[in-house]
DNA sequence: GATGAATGAGCCTTCATTCAT
DNA sequence: GATGAATGAAGGCTCATTCAT
C-alpha cells in the first residue's frame, strides 16, 4: 500500500477483460449450452461488444479452449487446497480431496453446467482432451497414493488403483447428478447428499479408517 | 399390385429407412458430436441425400429427437431384459441390472459417444428431459426396490435411496469413464474393470449378500 | 437437331449456371473493381442467391480463380482461331495474332475491365500467376516462332525474342489503353488506333514484309 | 527549450511522419496488393500503431489518395528533370524522357508494384483518375511536343498523335513486364531489355534521327 | 502526438429447409 | 420415395474508425 503498483495499468486491464470474457462464456454455456453458444451471446452477457472477444481471443475455439483451461486450473487449485487444509493425515485429506467437488462456495450451478457443455464435446475435440490430461492424471495420482497409504495402514484387500477408480467414478457420477439437479432436473442428487454417499463409500471401503455412523 | 406381405410394404420400408438415418446419426454423433453435426454430414454416412432426412423426420430437431429416443428405448429394455433373465432374487436382479450398462454387446464406442454427446446438450434443452424422465424414473424406481427389499432382508443400515443413488451415480460415472476409455483417453476405465468395480461396490453394500472375493 | 441430346441435363444445368456465374462476377468486375467486389453483388448481377455461389464455387477465391481460368483460356482460343484462320503465311499469322487482341467481338470493355482488375491484383497472388502462366507462355512461344521465320527470311538485323517482346509490350499497353478508354478515359487509345499501330509497329520492324502505308 | 531549426519542428515531424506511412504504404502494397492492404499492416511495417494514420490521413481513403498522388508528383519530377539533364536537343529529349521510366534508380520493384495495385483499381475510382489525369496529359503532351518536332525535321510520314500513342504505349506495356519481372515472374523483361527495345524502336520510328544499332 | 482497446457495420461462409424434377 | 439445386437467415470474423488515456 505503500508504493505505486509495479504492474502496469495496461497488463491488468488485460487481463481483467479477458476473465471478464471467460465468466461470462461460463455464464452463456451454462445456460445455452454448448452447440447453441454464440460469440454474440457471450458479448452481450458481458455488455462488450462481439469485436473485442476477438480482438482478446482471435476465435470463438480459442476462447472456448481459454474458458476450459481457467476451469481445469480452478478446480485443481481447489482441490489442492482443500487437500492442504485438511491437514497431513491421509484419511482427512482423502476425504477432504473428494468432497471438494461439492463445495457450494466453487462450484456453482453455472459452472457445473459449463462442465458438462464442456463433457459432451469433448468426442473428436483433441484440443480440449490435451487441457484436462494433465489436471486429470494429477488427481488421478493424488487419489491413488493416497488410497495406497489407507491400505498399507488398514490392510484393506482392494487393489488401490480399483479403489481409486471407484471413488473417481462416483464423484463423476454424483457431479453429473448434482448438475443435473441444479439445471432444471430437481430431485437428482443434491451437494448435501453427494457428500453423504461419499462419506459412506468411504466408510464402506477403508472401514477402519473411517467410522460407519448412521445415516 | 395384390400384397402377400402381412406388413404393408410402405411402412416396412419407412422404418428400415427411419432405423437406417437413426443408425447413421449415432455414428456421425459419436465421432463429431453435437455441435458439429450437419444433416449433410447424416445423409453422406447414410449414402442417402439431405432431403429424405427432412422428409422422414421433419428437421433436423425431430431426428435427433428420435435418436434419444430410440436410444433410450433401447437402453430401456436391455437393462429389462437383464433383470428378467437373471431370475427372481433381487441380488442376483440387481447385479444384472447395474452390469447391463457394461455389456460390450451392445454399448458400443458409438453408441457411448452419442450419448455422451446427448449428455452435455441436455442443458437447455426440455426435449431432451421430457424423453430421458420417463425411463430415467423407471430406472431408479427398480433400483430402488431392489435396495430395499436387499435392507429389510439384511437390516443394512443404510437407506434404500441412499443405496440407490450410490450405485446409480457410481453407474454413471463408470460409463463416462468408459465412453472417454473408447474415445481416445486409453486408460481410463475398461468395461471389465466398470464391471469389478460394480461388484465390489455391491458387497461393499450388502456383505450379506454379495460374498467379498479377492479382487 | 434431330435427336434427344446425349448430355443428362443435369450435368447441363450445373455448367449452365457456373458460365451465368462467371459471367456475372466478369460484369461486376469490370463495373466495381476486383477490392470491392462481394459476393453479394455477383448474386445480384445473376439474379441468385448468395448461397449458390459457395454451393457451386466453394468459395469466393475459388470463384475468382475460374473466373480467370476461363477469361484465360477464352483469349487463347481467341488468338489461336484468329491465327488459325489466317492461313500459312507467317506474316498474316503473326498480323492475326497481334491484332486479335483488338477484336471489338470479343473483347468488351467489361472483359477488359475484369482483366485490368485482375492484373492489379496478381501481386502475391500464386494462384493467379500459375492459372496464366501456361497460356502466356504458349502465346510467347507462338509470336517468337512467327517473328524468327520473319527474320530468317527478312534478314532483319533485330533478333527474334526483341522482336517478340516489343511486339508484346506493345499490346500490353495498347491494351492498357483501349481499356482505360473504354471505362472513363476517353482520349485514351480506341481499338481502330490500336490496329493501326500495330500494323505500323510490324511494319517499322519486318519492312519487306508488311510495307510502309501513309497513316 | 531552444530550437535554431528554421522550420518549425511540428511541421517538419508533420510531414517526415507523412511521407514515413506514405512509403510504408507503398512497400504493403507492393506486397500484398490493394485488395488485401490493411491499415494495421501498414501500421507495422512503419512500426506505429493504427491511430496515428487516421491522425495524419483521416482515412485510409485518402492515405491511399496521398500514396497515389507522391507517386504521380515523384514520377513527373523524375521524367521531366531527365528530359532538362538531356539538354535543348529534341531527340535526346524523347529518348531520355522515355527511358527514364526504366531508372532502377527510382523505379524500384516495390514502387512498380504499388502502381500496377493502383492501375487495376482506378475503375470505378474517379479519385484515383483525377489524381492522375493532370501529369498523364501533361507527360503525353511533352512526348506529342517532341514527336512533332522530330517529324517537323526528319518528314517522317507518321502523324505525331499515333507515334506518341507508340511510344507510350510500348513503355505502358514494357513498365508492366518490368515488374512482372520484379514480383516472381522471372524471364519476362529486365529494365535493360527495355531500354534496348525504347531505342529499337526510336530508331524504327525516326531512323534518320536515331541511327540504328546492331542489337 | 501517440497508443491500442473498443466498436460495429459488413463480409464470407455454413447449413437447415424448401421444392422442382 | 428420392434427389440435389436453390434459398436465406444466422454466425464468425475482419477491419476502418473512434476515443480514453
Amino acid at each position: 500500500m505503500t508504493s505505486a503498483a509495479p504492474v502496469p495499468v495496461r497488463k491488468a486491464s488485460r487481463d481483467v477483460r479477458r476473465q471478464q470474457l471467460i465468466d461470462s462464456t461460463i455464464r452463456v454455456l451454462g445456460q445455452k449450452g454448448y452447440a447453441a453458444l454464440t460469440i454474440a451471446d457471450v458479448a452481450r452477457a458481458a455488455g462488450l461488444s462481439v469485436g473485442i472477444i476477438i480482438f482478446h481471443f482471435e476465435s470463438k475455439d480459442r476462447l472456448l479452449a481459454a474458458v476450459l483451461q481457467f476451469l481445469a486450473e480452478e478446480y485443481r487449485q481447489h482441490w489442492q487446497a482443500a487437500m492442504a487444509a485438511a491437514g497431513p493425515g491421509a484419511p482427512e485429506r482423502l476425504s477432504a480431496l473428494l468432497r471438494a467437488d461439492f463445495d457450494p462456495a466453487v462450484f456453482t450451478a453455472e459452472k457445473l453446467g459449463a462442465w458438462i457443455a464442456f463433457w459432451g464435446e469433448t468426442q473428436g475435440r483433441p484440443t480440449y482432451d490435451q487441457i484436462c490430461a494433465g489436471p486429470d492424471a494429477e488427481r488421478q495420482q493424488a487419489t491413488l497414493k493416497l488410497c495406497e497409504a489407507l491400505i498399507a495402514e488398514g490392510g484393506y484387500v482392494i487393489t488401490p488403483i480399483l479403489a481409486m477408480r471407484t471413488l473417481e467414478s462416483l464423484c463423476d457420477g454424483l457431479w453429473l447428478g448434482v448438475a443435473a439437479d441444479g439445471a432444471g432436473h430437481p430431485g437428482r442428487v443434491t451437494a448435501a447428499e453427494a457428500n453423504t454417499i461419499v462419506k459412506t463409500a468411504l466408510a464402506a471401503l477403508f472401514p477402519k479408517h473411517y467410522p460407519a455412523r448412521q445415516v
